[in-house]
DNA sequence: CTGAGGTCATAACCCCAGCTTATGAGGTGA
DNA sequence: TCACCTCATAAGCTGGGGTTATGACCTCAG
């Protein structure tokens, strides 16, 4: 996949494999190979360079998604393998963690390439602890208030989106649900003692009491494919259903009353400003996501 | 990666193995190959089961993506393949083939694994030909009006979005841009002739002329791309940014008095109602976004 | 018109990653 | 305590995918 995307902007299978580190057989076997297992041609030879097909660029886009995920793992990954001689150690909420940090680090990798960052993945208030006690030089949570002794600035904000099949009744409504539904309409839920459910607890409070489960689920990934599945109600981050919502897969379901926002920060020890590769990586993030 | 992921769901690595159709030695070994490639220990074994690490789970949650992204993939590009003798014949937009279709058929390949699918993908008038003529039994398409000689049946919206890089003063308005100001600004733009070309140039009329453009770029990635690095305002599918709003890589800029949506619609040839695989792809991408 | 420099394809060879089967060691539960 | 599950180790084979060497084809400049 790299080859074809590789293909794709080089307009060359030579070039391609050259940039690649393979040798140029190795690339035309390779795609080759490629087309003959999708049974669809995908660059047009000849002599003057390789062109892509109608098909090809669509190919060449899925791939494009395929290795922009890979890349993510990887840094991700890289991140997590934590060698004690990292320069940058960051600590962040598991929010964060899944769906941000890889990105951010990608990015980071590719203006630094020489950044070696150690990751540590927790609830805020393990964030903060690490932060506090210097065994990380920068972390993010997630939440109403900055940690006591640190320093932080806001990089985002996330929302807790109330999410429906399309076929469930509240995704045809005109008008936003009344809060008090919610609290009282079985959800489907992380487990209890998650950040986003202490979120949706706190909100719904005035509203009669905590949220009901109606299944509580390990992961993420299990509670919205429960609800894409038509399970129910879910509540979840909208960073996690943001390609089910475009998708339509999900529909976001508008709550009146309910205020399920929550700043996304960076924090660092009071007093030492973040220099070095935490500023690179704050700056990252900031251009990303500036206070608005 | 798939181990992985079966073995969070299985908790064995045997039965991760059985699952996999490959031995368990080959499963132990493998795993025992990723954590040390990775650096980080994915899973606690025990004579009772394998259970994930924390940082198995975030691991693995990443390791999802990118199955995912290579399930839609190989979904896609199956579909290409377009043998004859598929039992289903799809036409579809670009915009479409790109992003709505792979998860579609990833959907309709576990719900009935036995059907084949071919795709050919091309502008609307190309779709509403192919579909017209009977070379196609299901055609998807984006626009404005319904193609002649068919029947439809609206499946979704999509919207063109005015995005910039969260450094552009744009996305610190807090008002509305008057659509004049976006008619007479150069902007990112994909080259004429395309979809979403026309769709903005029909929109601005109004406003005072067509786009300008500052540079005109041969794929939707790379005016993405453009637009993340800050060289200027695009517009784009919301499909084609919603990673990146969701990560704020890029900013949604909302214009006074400009409608860029148009309706994503299904397509046959007038009176065949779709049966069979047709009807069950039909179903699927209504499910996933009904009329409203 | 011809030779230089680019393209990609074919052929022959080689290596090692990763599979399999067979076996053993360590817990758990009836 | 024995049957049954877990995972790990060992030994041997296979083939996908790499390499180098070479050749055919096209384009462009002089």
């Amino acid at each position: 996949m790299e080859l074809l995307v590789a293909v794709a902007r080089l307009g060359s299978l030579g070039r391609a494999a050259r940039e690649l580190g393979i040798s140029q057989p190795a690339a035309s076997g390779r795609m080759r190979a490629l087309e003959r297992q999708l049974g669809v041609a995908l660059v047009r030879r000849s002599p003057g360079g390789s062109r892509l097909t109608e098909s090809g660029a669509l190919v060449t886009e899925w791939a494009r998604k395929v290795l922009e995920a890979a890349a993510d793992f990887d840094a991700g990954a890289r991140a997590l393998r934590g060698q004690r001689d990292s320069r940058l150690r960051v600590a962040a909420s598991m929010t964060v963690a899944e769906y941000l940090l890889p990105g951010w680090l990608t990015a980071l990798h590719v203006r630094h390439p020489g950044t070696a960052v150690s990751l540590a993945a927790g609830n805020s208030v393990a964030v903060a602890a690490q932060v506090a006690s210097g065994a990380a030089d920068l972390g993010f949570v997630e939440g109403l208030d900055v940690p006591a002794g640190l320093d932080a600035v806001v990089i985002g904000q996330d929302r807790l989106l109330v999410v429906v099949a399309p076929a469930h009744p509240w995704a045809a409504r005109r008008r936003p649900l009344p809060a008090a539904e919610v609290a009282t309409t079985p959800l489907l839920l992380r487990e209890e003692g998650s950040g986003t459910r202490q979120v949706l607890d706190a909100s719904l409070a005035p509203h009669g009491g905590p949220a009901v489960p109606l299944l509580e689920l390990a992961s993420t990934t299990a509670v919205k494919t429960a609800a894409v599945g038509g399970a129910g109600p879910a509540v979840l981050s909208e960073l996690a259903v943001a390609d089910e919502l475009s998708a339509h897969r999900l529909v976001d379901v508008p709550v009146a009353g309910l205020d399920l926002r929550r700043a996304l920060r960076a924090v660092w020890p009071a007093g030492h400003r973040p220099a070095g590769p935490a500023r690179d990586l704050l700056g990252l993030t900031r251009r990303a996501a500036p206070r608005r």
